[in-house]
DNA sequence: GCATGATAAATGAC
DNA sequence: GTCATTTATCATGC
């Protein structure tokens, strides 16, 4: 029985599953309000997995995925830069 | 990819650092990210399976072997002890509120 | 067909 | 040496 349920984590640890979408509201809302240097801190970045419901390392990763995908083609990310701006803006008032 | 293991005379990529000349502050190329064949990743987890840790003997005999730099090997080693911590830490977590075990 | 998350080489701080 | 990171590659979702 445990290595069946090794063997099956082992696996799984690759298969990729999309994060839900208030999980990337949060993670997009930190990066974005953060622009200029979107390196969390490890505190922050307990923070921000235990409030989207994911490890440590998946917050790692994705902000590793951010930063590179971001700087490598800021154009097609402007919309989305946009938006959060305006959110980030919007909270910033309250 | 096209192995960096095929033929043995190859230019083996580089030497970096040395900028002899003064001049041309070309800051260095990052050398591009080329994945092992599988031979190679056998060969070398075969040789971390004995020893984490590998010593400067064995690490020059088997970058010979792969043809791969000692640096590459040394550097395989730190990402390879990387990663099994990794695991060690992702097994804990997995398992920790199981019912089972 | 790309978007996206995870992993594999390679670098650099310390 | 560790370790966060950059970068390219892999594997999957849709």
């Amino acid at each position: 029985a445990v290595m069946i349920l090794r063997s099956r984590f082992l696996d799984a640890r690759r298969k990729r599953r999309n994060f839900n979408k208030q999980a990337t509201e949060i993670l997009n809302e930190y990066f974005y309000s953060h622009l200029s240097n979107p390196y969390p801190s490890e505190e922050a970045k307990e923070e921000l997995a235990k409030k989207c419901g994911i490890t440590v390392s998946q917050v790692s990763n994705w902000f590793g995925n951010k930063r590179i995908r971001y700087k490598k083609n800021i154009g097609k990310f402007q919309e989305e830069a946009n938006i959060y701006a305006a959110k980030t803006a919007v909270t910033a008032t309250n | 990819n096209t192995n960096p293991g095929s033929s043995a005379s190859s230019s083996s990529a580089a030497k970096e650092g040395s900028k002899s000349g003064g001049s041309s502050s070309a800051p260095r190329t990052r050398k591009k990210r080329c994945p092992y064949s599988k031979f190679q990743i056998r060969e070398l987890e075969r040789e971390f399976f004995f020893n984490v840790y590998i010593n400067k003997e064995k690490r020059l005999q088997l970058s010979r072997m792969l043809n791969l730099t000692d640096r590459q090997v040394k550097i395989w080693f730190q990402n390879r002890r990387m990663k099994e911590k990794k695991l060690s830490r992702d097994r804990l977590q997995y398992f920790s509120g199981n019912p089972l075990l």
